[in-house]
RNA sequence: GGAGGGUUGGCAGAGUGGUCGAAUGCGCCGCACUCGAAAUGCGGUAGGGCAGAAAUGCCCUCGCAGGUUCAAAUCCUGCACCCUCCGCCA
């Protein structure tokens, strides 16, 4: 969550950043919920102060009652008890007026000054292209070079487990953990710790990591019965390993990169990407994960983009960086860099990265801090894909078709594939 | 699924109605001793809010929420979480 006391000190700056984030969250700054919310904070303010004077006066009247006589106990108990009722009555006033002020607090992260402003994606920004783009005759997308080669099976996983669910086979099963390899040959010589963290995770833990705000609860899946949320993605899983702890300086940056499945309910986007596995219901995804002090989480987000960039120029498949504008920014998150690759079937760029910074936004909730020389600080946290395993052997299929129909495997990867180089029938 | 135990400061752990925001130990910080370190001794050391330039002062917090009381870590009610044993189980 963001900072109330320092939004109550710069409301302005907070409504500005909000209306930034373009029309859709327009319910956050309607008039009547932002002077609702500034009238109860006030109210708020005045009566705490009204109550803590009354409650000094009770407190130093009881502090010595023990050592009084019987019958001077008895005066003093009688005199103080209106006091004490007024006392009571005020607390439930302040707390009355206090969830009044709070309602207003489901606020997203502020986007970083750099982030350029938009409504939607067509305000994001293209920094660069990367990579060279193969020519291919007749460019075949993924799923018919697959399916004839039994990698992907949409059918049988529809009768199974219904739409949007696929069995991946053979080599292609392969391959997801030769990526794993791979990523982590490249990261953790960087300071990587490997992780396969829990992928049910309590209530508390998914709202602290601000994805059940702005429609996010509609987006995951909640096992009610068990109160616990599958993870959209294991950065929700990792944020809160570290709940409540007390890093020291010299241990940050704290990085992490995970692997786990993901779960995503997909439920806004019927009819979009129905085919195929780019857009499933379940997928592997390896995450970079950093716990960073405050001034250097800019540099950290630098850092992971430029991992992202590592691992596709290994794989030499063509990529593009985008900075997204703040209509399209996660409700966490500060600043997001994705990465789409060259998907030469569908003749277009795919988001297969994306990478953000939630500054102090998640560590808030969360309680994560660091110590400096007593200082306690929150830290900064990020995250960044490493590898969406689905959609990352559909940029390896599409980019390395040959004419005849087979997949050169990427030769980074054809150590971790059995001594196969190609798939062919 | 059945039975039981627990939740107190960075950690361990005392505390069953007032002088308890909390003994003691460990850890950490400072000082002394030392060439230096260890050991030892002395002192300090929870978080948050409000006021203040600061010193400091006041308020709140002993899992959470309600209740009893002039007064709650302590009594009552509900909830959450953790743990142990039995059963089942990759």
């Amino acid at each position: 969550m963001i900072d109330i006391k320092d939004f109550d000190k710069n409301r302005v700056k907070y409504i500005e950043a909000a209306k930034k984030r373009g029309k859709k969250f327009s319910f956050l700054f309607n008039e009547p919920a932002v002077k609702k919310d500034t009238i109860a904070s006030q109210i708020v303010k005045t009566k705490q102060r009204e109550l803590e004077l009354l409650q000094a006066k009770r407190n130093a009247a009881n502090k010595n009652i023990s050592a009084l006589t019987f019958d001077e106990r008895k005066k003093r108990i009688v005199e103080l008890k209106p006091l004490s009722e007024q006392i009571k009555h005020l607390e439930h006033e302040v707390k009355l007026y206090a969830s009044e002020s709070q309602d207003v607090f489901a606020w997203p992260n502020t986007p970083k000054d750099d982030v350029p402003v938009g409504d939607d994606e067509s305000g994001n920004l293209t920094l660069r292209e990367v990579g060279k783009k193969k020519k291919i005759d007749n460019p075949k997308d993924y799923l018919s070079l697959a399916e004839p080669l039994n990698l992907i099976d949409m059918k049988r996983a529809s009768q199974v487990s219904g739409s949007r669910f696929a069995y991946i086979l053979g080599p292609l099963a392969q391959m997801e953990f030769a990526l794993v390899q791979y990523a982590q040959k490249t990261l953790l010589k960087e300071g990587f710790t490997m992780v396969v963290p829990p992928v049910m995770i309590k209530e508390e833990n998914m709202a602290a990591m601000g994805y059940l705000n702005g429609g996010g609860e509609n987006e995951t899946y909640h096992l009610t019965k068990d109160k616990l949320y599958l993870v959209g993605t294991s950065e929700q899983s990792i944020g809160p390993m570290h709940r409540d702890e007390i890093f020291k300086e010299e241990d940050l940056p704290k990085r992490y990169l995970s692997f786990s499945t993901c779960f995503r309910r997909e439920a806004g986007s019927y009819g979009k990407d129905t085919k195929g596995i780019l857009r499933v219901h379940q997928f592997d995804k390896l995450e970079m994960f950093s716990f960073t002090l405050p001034e250097k989480s800019d540099e950290e987000h630098e850092f992971l983009l430029a991992m992202e960039e590592k691992l596709w120029q290994g794989l030499d498949i063509p990529y593009r960086v985008i900075k997204l504008c703040t209509g399209d920014l996660g409700w966490p998150s500060a600043r997001t860099y994705d990465i789409e690759t060259w998907m030469p079937g569908q003749n277009t760029y795919r988001e297969v990265c994306s990478a953000s910074t939630t500054t102090d936004y998640q560590s808030r909730d969360l309680n994560i801090k660091v110590d400096r020389g007593g200082k306690k600080e929150l830290v900064h946290m990020l995250n960044g894909t490493a590898f969406a395993i689905g959609r990352t052997l559909i940029a390896i299929i599409e980019n390395n078709q040959q004419p005849d129909g087979s997949i050169a495997i990427p030769p980074v990867l054809q150590p971790y594939m059995t001594g196969l180089k190609v798939i062919k029938a």
